[in-house]
DNA sequence: GTGAAAGCGCTAACAC
DNA sequence: GTGTTAGCGCTTTCAC
């Protein structure tokens, strides 16, 4: 069926004509190498009817450009970097560059391996996406003299776009603290009528960012200081949040004034456990996330979102990228916003 | 900085050997050819000094394999196909093949345009997944002498592994009839006594199976044919469905016995529509949903679910390009399970 | 206006 | 045991 893939040297004999004039045809080059018209349309109609393909590693070779670009994630099964990739695809396009996403599970080694794989394809940038400990992917990178930019965590050793932690987690706990109201029923210190941070892991760079952006908010509104208690960063797993908001209920004997939910994920398990309380149980619980799903505003109780702005982070991260500013002292913060 | 990358030439100047030593050194081949393990050892350390990476652009073209793998999908954002994205990745690493996951957005002439890309960048196999329209991309690949696989969609010039749609559907038909009960207040032939299903669109494939699968269980459980207004594929968007779900409420003056959503995004638009009504009106109305959402597990109500099972569609897929078993005949239906 | 030839970095015969 | 050499398919001087 396909023998040998044809090669501009089958098009080159078959048209009576040489390699050299056909690389330029094919190249659309040809105009300033002069090639008569009637030549070009007879080539150009001859790799059509063959359904001539370039072998972009030879040419790649030869142009010492492979055409490649490349972009570390941590997973793809997530809502946030799944809207990554879709983005940084169509930028990549726009640029005619191809895309090559590759995940690395938040794995160091899997991280390093994959930028040195990616490089071996001769990758011409890359975007360091989530990566745990981006600066030895850096390191390669130099080496190598691979443009890169790390993108939502930041590293020290190339320019970073992040999502602004600190500002949206504020923000968030400024509407939390405005869309609830003291509960009347009981004294103005009891543990219910303060705000309570769920999910994460403390010393994760964005945890750490909303856990100070969420304290800042709460010690400018009350002279009172946020107790250890408050901010229980128990891991990303629906499961441990749902046994930590259950433990927060049963606690405080009631749900508290507001919930400061740090990632969808574990939103779900909250959800899960506040579905199984009576619906009155609710009455005057506001319940913020930071990130954003779809199906979240869609619950029976509002929930307010943090959206990250995938498009502004990606857009900056090719910015970068298109006028070699890497720099790698630029940190650039991208506002999310609020949802619902 | 980083200068010229070094070559395997570099290192061996700089090792004292020539390059085809280096080469089988470097390939792990060494043994076969004799080489002493001193020199081995020392061109190794070499290689690791000067962070030395082959380049694959070069390898892959003499060796006229480039080690990579492509994927086709419709879109990165969307749970299902993210899944995928990483069940691929990782089969495909399991087998030293390097994953190139591409979206094409359900554009025929996207799809045949990425497929010519991955060609001209070499890949050995292709996998077709979710495609508009599979058969010019199956053409083109086996044109150039690439072996692919469809996925989740059918098609007739290569092997298909899809999701048994029909059997799905049967299912959570048969689970929505056993789970529900006639509304008592009701006489036995009120239009809410009947099941309704909404979304997706008839023309597609999948949609069309379901259909089947919705009418086969319910015309063999009653003697009563299946109203053409049971069936409305409004679309997959949210908004269309929470407005058909809104008319059908309206026409029907209340909730049917049960409902068949045909995506989780058009249970989102059903499930805004349903938080809005008193608690009490989904009395007795029991949802289903083709397609699985952990959000949509949290929510007060149960909604059950259809879980495609992405590691066996992939699996399977995998095994057939494994065994080189590419007859396009061949159509291999992947049960799907009933979460919830 | 067009062809010949060199060479991108690597691998695999084939020498010795 | 190891080096020499001939390409893989393409682009790009350079020559005419």
């Amino acid at each position: 069926m396909s023998r040998k893939r044809s090669t501009i040297y089958d098009l080159a004999t078959q048209a009576g004509t040489s390699a050299s004039t056909v690389s330029a045809i094919l190249n659309g080059t040809w105009r300033e190498r002069r090639v008569s018209a009637e030549t070009a349309e007879r080539v150009l109609a001859l790799a059509h009817k063959l359904k001539y393909t370039v072998n972009r590693q030879a040419s790649g070779l030869r142009r010492k450009r492979s055409g490649l670009i490349g972009m570390m994630i941590p997973m793809h099964d997530n809502r946030f970097f799944s809207a990554m990739s879709q983005t940084f695809e169509k930028l990549a396009r726009e640029r005619h560059l191809y895309p090559l996403v590759v995940s690395t599970l938040r794995d160091p080694k899997l991280e390093l391996e994959t930028a040195r794989t990616l490089i071996s394809y001769q990758i011409e940038s890359l975007l360091i996406t989530g990566a745990t400990d981006p600066d030895p992917v850096s390191r390669l990178c130099t080496h190598h003299g691979v443009a890169h930019v790390n993108v939502d965590l930041p590293g020290t050793l190339a320019p970073s776009v992040i999502s602004n932690n600190l500002w949206g987690a504020q923000m968030l706990t400024q509407q939390l603290v405005q869309r609830s109201r003291p509960l009347a029923a009981l004294p103005a210190t009891h543990p219910r009528q303060r705000l309570y941070f769920l999910g994460g892991i403390a010393s994760d760079y964005a945890t750490a960012q909303r856990i100070r952006g969420f304290c800042d908010v709460l010690q400018a509104a009350s002279p009172n200081a946020v107790l250890p208690e408050q901010i229980n960063p128990c891991g990303y797993e629906a499961e441990r949040a749902e046994a930590a908001v259950a433990d927060l209920h049963d606690k405080l004997q009631g749900l508290p004034r507001a919930l400061f939910v740090n990632s969808t994920i574990a939103l779900e398990g909250v959800v899960r456990f506040l579905n199984r309380l009576p619906r009155s149980a609710m009455n005057g619980c506001v319940v913020g996330c930071y990130d954003w799903d779809p199906f979240a505003s869609a619950l029976s109780w509002p929930v307010l979102m943090v959206k990250q702005d995938t498009g502004k982070l990606m857009g900056k991260a090719f910015e970068l990228l298109d006028t070699d500013q890497l720099d790698p002292t630029v940190q650039i913060q991208i506002a999310p916003s609020l949802v619902g």
